[in-house]
DNA sequence: CTGAAAGCGCTTACAG
DNA sequence: CTGAAAGCGCTTACAG
């Protein structure tokens, strides 16, 4: 308009320094913060930039100052509630820190390899892998290149990755000790991924507190974080000869899925005839229709930690793993039968501490 | 290593162009589809670039094609269900077509003008903005600018955006008729936000519906898609004196909260004390213990159109606002009384189509 | 097919 | 506090 010249594309920096009849410097430092700048000068940057609606590109400031702020979220899939609300969440720290969010998402593969490339592509500042992990070579490469990477409810013991999880073993141990002081008899498991730390925690807590009390027998099977495969494991384990009285299903998104077939297919009243516990405390073990009895874990306090983590190794450059481990509460609701003792009402919830005083 | 310098950062193009020993141009046309290079020349710079760990800077690569292949997905919040599947099919068509998702989630706000400046600073080609929308002045900028824009189960004539959205008035107006149909008398609607074209849509749809079957009355509360303010929504109507036999819930997301408080908090068997319909067929309606008569919105298909909506106008350069709106389905289930007449089964799929053979 | 060079839009020493 | 200049890591005419 005012030079005659039509503009393509978004405004740049000199056009705004020659609108307001600075260097293109003075321009940089006035979107710097910080920087060096006089409030004179940067009064009629202002001024010219509004005038011309610049924003300044975090492009070519990412490219100078081999800093993104993008964060890589990698998160296979989503059916499982707990993983959107852990998403949200984390959204909403890392605005507040002034980063975004690369979502890699909706692919089927078991481990995050796959867009390992394309995420190294863009330059991000910190990697966030949940519901999944990563080779060693390539957590190995991170570490190598500096960039910081945290499992989010898997964890290793192996990479040189940091990770953030709940207590799940001493969460399971917990469900066990409160099964059987419900008095139940006859145990089962269905498992998450076979491979995934979060599974193997679960299922060890489990067990370990089932022997700690002389129960050796637990009936597993497998279902792998996934609606249908929980059903199915539920079909045959309820078609079983001697039923079990109580399950313990790996996380809620499955648990619910078990008392459907247990109530619809089986019709077995809950928890007269079967107790069903799950783990996470995640949306619909909330719901009046299952009102699951779990442990939860602490999604806030979690994403701060991992969110935490991240920021303190972009800042500090040092990738030294880190391993947090949240505490979560078994919290009582009415898909399982519930001991004579040990229940406590706090903040409106009934929780259950183990016997040991833990 | 082999000049004895350290290395900082990750390797460089004229990194591997010196391992190679040609021209750091020659590396970039190796990682250029369709660039032209001679074999031999691409097998020299390969061979240097797997040696050295080399992969191209997307964020240089951006600066001067000044194309970046994001795409900002704007969700403000992912409780219900739709989104999460929504956003899983997204990351998976985008990624197919090579572009990457900067995702903007966790922000209470009913408009996304305030993520807004975040996302144009990365120089986005597109965005997506679900169960959202932008102010008049913002999606002038963008059209101005040449960003396309797509509201996604959102629809607005005003502005210079496109939109995907399924056939709302239409999928209402078909549940008027089916509760109709099914001798109900007394009619309420649980609303979603108000200023959303996607509650609008599925409001007037519904009241004409009725309307065309003569009737004018029907009870109103206001829900915001929101399950705490739906279940008082629900509270209030069921409370009433006159009790509706039917009320229609502007999704499934709500109308989950609504059948709990119906049976649970009143005592109600649905659909013998009360018939409830719900919208978009998400996760849960489908469970055994709500299995709501719904419609559907074609999750894929939108997917498909919102994509290809971005992609058209990318190439194309050219920013003109397309609607697409497609169809849905009445699935029926076991929510709502049925008529005696009318029901399809399709793909084991019991479905309903008006009578006037739309 | 290939290389040298310009340039994308910034930040940041450097010298005033 | 300020501006001129170098440079981040690429792509892409341009000339061979």
């Amino acid at each position: 308009m005012d030079g005659g010249v039509t503009r393509k594309g978004p405004v740049t920096s000199s056009q705004v320094a020659r609108r307001a009849g600075v260097s293109q410097s003075a321009v940089s430092r006035t979107f710097t913060p910080g920087a060096s700048i006089s409030p004179a000068t940067r009064a009629k940057v202002l001024a010219a930039a509004k005038e011309l609606g610049y924003r300044p590109n975090a492009i070519a400031r990412s490219l100078i100052t081999s800093r993104s702020r993008i964060i890589a979220v990698v998160m296979a899939y989503l059916e499982n509630l707990f993983y959107p609300d852990v998403l949200e969440e984390l959204g909403r720290r890392l605005a507040a820190e002034d980063y975004h969010v690369l979502l890699f998402t909706g692919f089927k593969d078991r481990d995050s390899d796959p867009v390992f490339d394309q995420l190294m592509q863009y330059r991000v500042d910190g990697i966030i892998l949940a519901s999944t992990s990563l080779s060693s070579d390539l957590s190995e490469e991170c570490a190598a290149a500096g960039i910081p990477v945290v499992l989010f409810n898997r964890t290793t013991e192996r990479d040189a990755v940091s990770s953030v999880t709940s207590e799940n073993r001493e969460g399971a141990r917990r469900l066990a000790d409160f099964l059987v002081a419900g008095g139940h008899k006859r145990f089962a498991f269905i498992s998450g991924l076979q491979n995934s730390s979060t599974n193997r925690d679960r299922y060890e807590g489990f067990r370990d507190g089932l022997k700690s009390h002389g129960i050796e027998d637990l009936t597993v099977q497998t279902g792998n974080f996934s609606r249908s495969e929980a059903e199915t494991a539920a079909r045959t384990i309820l078609s079983a000869p001697e039923r079990p009285d109580a399950i313990f299903v790996a996380n809620d998104h499955m648990a619910v899925a078990v008392m459907d077939v247990a109530r619809y297919e089986f019709g077995l009243s809950i928890p007269q005839d079967l107790s069903i516990v799950g783990y996470d405390d995640v949306g619909p073990s909330r719901w009046p229709s299952y009102d699951i009895t779990t442990v939860s874990q602490p999604i806030d306090t979690m994403v701060d930690a991992a969110v935490r983590i991240l920021m303190d190794q972009i800042t500090s450059g040092l990738i030294e793993p880190v391993h947090e481990l949240l505490p979560g509460e078994l919290i009582v609701r009415s898909s399982a039968r519930k001991p004579r003792s040990g229940l406590e009402t706090v903040n409106g919830r009934t929780i259950y501490r183990s016997g040991d005083g833990l």
